[in-house]
DNA sequence: ACATTAAGTGATT
DNA sequence: AATCACTTAATGT
């Protein structure tokens, strides 16, 4: 039984399976970028996300992950009403996303109580996901924070080869390419991992 | 063979 | 930890 069906009343799960339409992206695919208005909230079926804060010189900043039964919610809301501040969804791994009409959360959050509480725990988590965005971001040390960022990718990707360069990572880190292959050199040498070109391979997880 | 891109390195701030 | 400048290595055309 898929977790969703787990977290909606039955009432509630057959008329999402029939309202939502079922939407496919490959790894590495961007999902959406906000800045302009979005009349569908995803909520992740399988796979996961990768959420994004592009910064003015188009580096992205890695804010948090989407996994299963995650919906985005919040970054939709506070951004429609909008600058042009960018942030990006992109597939960390193939994913399957329902896409649900905007109207219906309204309608559903009265009609509910199952829905209620998902879309208030999908706020709060959000949020707590992003404070701790930003205890990383200003108390951790860069190599703990590198080292978190790969072991997260491997977990999601199901392997420990990660296919990605040391500029990505580094992008994602908001730090310098330079700085990222330094690290990871260190990282090798200590036998965490195992370097090649264009890949990571995560030894021990 | 040549150009392009990824990664390694030393020196400086 | 960031930046610069340069080298080396791998890959595509």
């Amino acid at each position: 039984m898929h977790l969703l069906q787990q977290l909606f009343e039955p009432e509630l799960y057959t008329q999402f399976v029939e309202a939502a339409r079922l939407t496919k992206y490959k790894e590495g695919e961007t999902i959406m970028q906000l800045g302009q208005r979005i009349d569908r909230i995803p909520i992740v079926k399988s796979g996961a996300i990768r959420v994004m804060r592009k910064s003015d010189n188009g580096e992205n900043l890695l804010l948090y992950f989407l996994e299963v039964a995650d919906t985005c919610s919040v970054t939709l809301k506070c951004c429609t009403g909008g600058k042009n501040s960018d942030i990006i969804a992109v597939a960390e791994t193939d994913v399957e996303v329902y896409m649900l009409p905007s109207e219906l959360m309204n309608v559903w959050l009265q009609e509910y109580y199952t829905w209620r509480e998902y879309i208030l725990n999908s706020y709060s988590q959000r949020i707590e996901e992003l404070l701790h965005a930003i205890d990383v971001l200003t108390f951790q040390q860069l190599d703990e924070r590198l080292w978190q960022l790969l072991k997260d990718k491997a977990i999601f990707k199901g392997q420990s080869v990660l296919n990605i360069t040391h500029q990505e990572l580094a992008e994602n880190l908001h730090t310098n390419r330079v700085v990222v292959s330094r690290l990871l050199k260190k990282f090798e040498l200590n036998g965490k991992v195992k370097l090649g070109r264009n890949s990571v391979d995560v030894l021990y997880l």
